[in-house]
DNA sequence: GTTCTTGCAAAATATTTGCAAGACG
DNA sequence: CGTCTTGCAAATATTTTGCAAGAAC
């Protein structure tokens, strides 16, 4: 992605784009599956982690990206890839391998609409399927 | 739980019953909700968290506990409810309360059948609604 | 100059392993 | 005795915060 794209995404979330928040909206968009705080750390040599950490975190808050959990080695953070800034309501399953530990995205499959006790409010959810990608298969 | 029901339920499942594996079922079994390894370890003051977990993991490789990941706070255990000591069959979506962190067990909800793209083989799956539970609710 | 951002260090949290002593058979 | 189990310590891994210096406005 472009730099004045990435600016551009930042400015439609109300986020101010620092010169090391458009490094690390690249660095998401440059790759196509979900990154961990490790991961991109290791792509981004020039930013400490505690500030990419910071950048994730700021993004969450203002809904371009959302992280996904569950896939046993900590948390993953993607854009989101609807545009609305309010909600982040671009939630779909996961699939976690668990040969090559790669989080691919899910993302032609609707999450599925569980009937909650009374009393039980939703706000997110998160589907992590595991098992063995394509790659790894014997 | 009985002790008798703890040692016949270890053996059911190959695993051999000593004293500290039977207490860590037991705080499985009394406490209604998933437990975290931090949780069980606050309980159960006798036996070391080194212990703890290696009685989990023996639990997990027999199946006789599944891990519940996605919480935000760490994985959690819960007991699987079937009988099969073979796979770990009874996965079923989970609540977590991002207020009290708690960890429920929504055992009535069917887990969704995703279909994935060619290749990709699943093997578990773990789903997580976040939320608030009705004693947090506002 | 006030506020925001950054880098570095380190605290906090969670998970896992090494190893020697002890229990079990 | 040989194997399995246990407790303690400590290594790893991951996430998060404190703080002072620097940049931005």
């Amino acid at each position: 992605m472009e730099e004045k794209d990435c600016v551009r995404l930042l400015e439609e979330h109300d986020i101010k784009p620092t010169a090391n928040r458009i490094v690390v909206v690249r660095a998401l968009c440059a790759s196509m599956l979900p990154q961990s705080l490790a991961e991109l750390e290791h792509k981004i040599a020039t930013i400490d982690k505690s500030n990419i950490f910071r950048a994730l975190t700021l993004f969450r808050e203002h809904h371009l990206v959302h992280a996904i959990e569950g896939s046993s080695d900590g948390t993953r953070y993607e854009l989101c890839h609807s545009h609305d800034k309010e909600h982040d309501d671009d939630q779909h399953p996961h699939f976690y391998c668990e040969v090559c530990q790669q989080t691919y995205c899910l993302d032609y499959a609707e999450m599925p609409d569980i009937q909650l006790p009374e009393g039980f409010k939703a706000r997110s959810s998160n589907l992590m399927i595991k098992g063995t990608c394509p790659h790894c298969k014997k």
